[in-house]
RNA sequence: GGCCCCAUCGUCUAGCUGGCCUAGGACACGUCCCUUUCACGGACGCGACAUGGGUUCGAAUCCCAUUGGGGUCACCA
């Protein structure tokens, strides 16, 4: 083997364009692409978008957001599209034909089922066999408007590469050698012709891919093999898993969780399966079918319904896709951290890492080959440790881009000085959305503040109306005061709880209740400052009013 | 089911050219401290070499088998 110089190192990502980035297709494409940046080579972006049933042009853009958002940029400046080089896949098909090396093939997709179905049945491994039509058959085929696949010749023999994360020869018997379709019968050529090609002509040298086309490979090397092509440096990553399931990461997984959720709802309230279709405003067979059948998903508007009817919100549901960690407020940086130490690591006990460290220190050879369960917790902590760490500047661009990606979200009212205000005073949350929720009362107006039963209860109206009574007497302090700043707030508090033998969790917890409308939130006092005695008071003549009818 | 891959705390993992390992770190969990709430933070703790055979003076580290998990068997990538 020739020693490669590490400056021509080409690595590429070749998503297929079916939606938004997958967090698994995310590490395949952080692994390329550190790859690249370590060894001072290329990284290239193709879409393979070769289905035209599934690939859709929302999903390229979608996709190369995702990619962009996490900064792992392209070296390419045109991007490849796989479906606009039919030509090129069809000269070098004919060529092979021409050769005896590729021919068509004229079962349809039913006989080729009955066919495997009957080699299923006869306990013995399906195998493609080329048949011999007569020219009647073949006039048959064509009156009846058939259309042909073309399918390569793969050389029956032993095949072998070396995997360099599995760091061992990787061997395919010669009686699994089988005739593989390379053009689909709609013209376009499948993914195993289409990655040879493309990977030879874009210069492509490494290719670190999901070990789901480990098997594939051999296919690519009897191509390359027939076309005179080099082969590339293999390597095939582990799978991460889904930690509940053990299975593969899917995006089925989150409507796993509403279907769970809803089961456990209508057993514990007891509420019928009409009522809560209703209430999502869904068909009831649509409903009961969805529930009843795991393989069917809810669709993008039913989701959001059934999740408000079952009181689950975004945040309750994994987060699979990309854009799933992005509208949860999660940054790119910790992100990429944590997805590179699912099947990597750097030897030692580091793992924490900004990018450009994460660029010097990422080898192929500290790649592990079993597969990680995707483990959400310690992201959270990751993402908790890197926000407290943060710079306000970097802590406020965050939240910028959590905010236009959640436009619903009431912090989207805030001047930056507001926010970056919430921001502080908010310190120690986990996400961005953590912290929204916990501070998005800071920035509605004062009658729009919903004030939680179970806090309003426990807070104000438990032991005859202790806090109610508590919060009736503090709201003269607070309206006499003149200096409305945390500090003084605070101090003035206290000095009053002294005074009235109270201890100050007593006073100011109704407070909470009746500026912020629950229990928790950012330091009351502070909040309290942020925002304004007038405000402040009207909020706590509200709850005072609302205690009162209670 | 056939073929292939994998196997250290609940999870991610360090270790794997055998002795520095009565197995290290992080997350989670538990106890305590801090505290106006929730968090954050601090201290301490719990916790693993899947099993059975070899090889060896000596094995988490090498070999074999078993078990378990995963992948794959498309005109989808």
């Amino acid at each position: 083997m020739s020693q490669i110089d590490p400056s021509q190192i080409v690595t590429r990502f070749a998503p297929s364009p079916t939606g938004y980035l997958h967090v698994g297709g995310a590490r395949t494409a952080l692994f390329n692409w550190l790859l690249a940046r370590n060894t001072g080579g290329r990284f290239l972006l193709r879409i393979e978008d070769t289905d035209i049933a599934r690939s859709t042009e929302d999903a390229t853009r979608q996709l190369v957001d995702d990619l962009k958002w996490l900064g792992l940029e392209w070296d390419n400046a045109e991007l490849v599209y796989q479906s606009r080089r039919l030509d090129i896949y069809n000269k070098i098909i004919d060529g092979l034909m021409s050769r005896g090396l590729a021919y068509e093939a004229w079962e349809t997709q039913t006989e080729m089922e009955a066919l495997r179905k009957s080699a299923e049945r006869a306990r013995r491994p399906f195998l493609y066999k080329r048949t011999n039509y007569t020219a009647d058959q073949l006039a048959q085929f064509k009156a009846e408007g058939r259309k042909s696949v073309v399918r390569f010749v793969m050389p029956v023999k032993e095949y072998s590469f070396r995997d360099v994360v599995l760091d061992k020869d990787i061997t395919q018997p010669a009686n699994e050698s089988q005739d593989f379709v390379i053009r689909k019968s709609d013209g376009m050529p499948t993914y195993h012709f289409g990655v040879v090609i493309d990977d030879e002509e874009m210069g492509v040298t490494h290719v670190l891919r999901g070990l789901e086309h480990l098997k594939n490979t051999f296919n690519h090397i009897a191509l390359q093999e027939a076309l005179g092509y080099r082969r590339p440096t293999y390597a095939h990553l582990s799978v991460m898993l889904n930690p509940e399931t053990g299975e593969k990461l899917s995006k089925r997984d989150r409507d796993r969780r509403i279907r769970k959720r809803v089961q456990e709802v209508m057993r514990s309230t007891k509420r019928p399966a009409p009522d809560i279709a209703a209430a999502a405003q869904m068909e009831l067979p649509r409903f009961e079918h969805w529930l009843a059948t795991e393989t069917v998903q809810l669709d993008l508007t039913e989701q959001p319904k059934v999740m408000a009817v079952v009181g689950l919100t975004e945040g309750d549901l994994p987060e699979i896709m990309i854009h799933d960690f992005r509208r949860n407020g999660y940054t790119p940086e910790v992100l990429l951290n944590f997805l590179a130490l699912q099947g990597w690591s750097a030897g030692g006990d580091d793992e924490k890492f900004t990018i450009p460290e994460l660029i010097k220190r990422f080898t192929v050879d500290r790649i592990n080959a079993s597969n990680p369960k995707f483990n959400r917790e310690k992201l959270r902590s990751f993402s908790t440790d890197f926000f407290a760490a943060a710079s306000p500047e970097r802590l406020l661009s965050a939240l910028r881009d959590y905010l236009r990606v959640n436009p619903e979200s009431s912090l989207n009212r805030g001047t930056d000085e507001q926010l970056a205000t919430i921001l502080r005073v908010g310190h120690g949350f986990h996400t961005l959305r953590d912290m929204d929720e916990k501070a998005r009362f800071l920035l509605i107006p004062d009658a729009e503040i919903r004030y939680a039963p179970d806090a309003v209860a426990k807070i104000l109206l438990k032991n005859d109306g202790e806090g109610t009574k508590a919060l009736a007497g503090v709201r003269g302090l607070l309206a006499s005061a003149t200096d409305f700043t945390g500090h003084a707030l605070e101090a003035a508090v206290k000095s009053y709880c002294e005074e009235k033998q109270l201890g100050l969790g007593k006073v100011a917890q109704p407070i909470r209740v009746a500026v912020c409308g629950t229990a928790v939130s950012p330091p009351i006092f502070e909040c309290m400052e942020f925002i304004g005695k007038p405000s402040v008071l009207a909020r706590i003549d509200r709850a005072l009013t609302i205690a009162a009818a209670s």
